[in-house]
DNA sequence: ACACCTTTGCAACAAAGTTGCAAAACATTG
DNA sequence: CAATGTTTTGCAACTTTGTTGCAAAGGTGT
């Protein structure tokens, strides 16, 4: 049922559907916050190479299904693309949660991207919003 | 001069003053923005080792002298802080401003950061707010 | 089922970051 | 300013992370 869906996404992106792929996207889709590489890596029980991994994942990034989340600890973290996203053209305009506590990194869709100001001479092209602090399950 | 600026930094974040830290201050005071461990490891053109480098970064940070900037290239940047900023609390509430043409980071210092709102459980600790765009130099 | 193209896994490599330890540099006394 | 104790530096060795080329395996379309 839900290999329906991760079908028509491989397929929709011009990408071969391939067990590597299928598996990584089930991961996505069941995790509710954003994937490290590490975390794939560890999750992916079976034999999957590191290499694979790496490949998938640009693969992903550069058709548009997942987007990748700044972070300060030097780990990239990925997380699933909303339906705007097509091929090169991220509109991910979302703020991203990650809890101080768990680590997990949430993507809150219904929070608006407030508008900056630049100075003059500086345009934008694409505004990212980190907030840290206590997520609903790890607060006390 | 500015000799005096740098050593009372460092002595104020109880730091011995030392050649490697001198010069990597003073790297940082130079540079209107952001520096990767890549820049400084190529700038700091006499002899000083990867790891000094690392150790020195990581001891800034700690102390409140610069702090992380989030990117999504997987290279860390690191930025000078305010004087707001003490041992172990960092205060940046400012935009960091990433050109997409020649890479260079700004602090827009004088740019509030919006208020976020987040659903009911999460709670505010910090946040990072970073517009990607073309910089008043790279503005054809 | 066949031929074609893409993807995977391996090997080997390159880059980035970490740890322990002895020598050198700094700070602090008298 | 010299002696002492502490901190920092640089080296070596190692771990982790990411990259590239290539042959074998797997997917795609007819």
């Amino acid at each position: 049922m839900q290999d329906e869906i991760i079908n028509n996404i491989l397929k929709s992106a011009n990408l071969s559907v391939t067990g590597s792929r299928k598996k990584i996207l089930s991961l996505f889709l069941a995790a509710d916050g954003a994937l490290s590489h590490a975390d794939i890596e560890q999750e992916a029980d079976e034999k999957m190479d590191r290499i694979t991994i790496y490949r998938t994942l640009q693969a992903f990034v550069q058709k548009g299904i997942i987007h990748i989340i700044p972070t300060t600890d030097n780990s990239i973290r990925y997380a699933l693309c909303k339906d705007e996203c097509s091929e090169g053209h991220h509109h991910d305009q979302h703020v991203h949660f990650v809890c101080s506590e768990c680590h997990t990194t949430y993507c809150l869709e219904q929070i608006n991207v407030p508008h900056v100001k630049l100075p003059s001479g500086f345009t934008e092209a694409q505004t990212e919003v980190i907030v840290n602090g206590l997520c609903a399950k790890c607060h006390a």
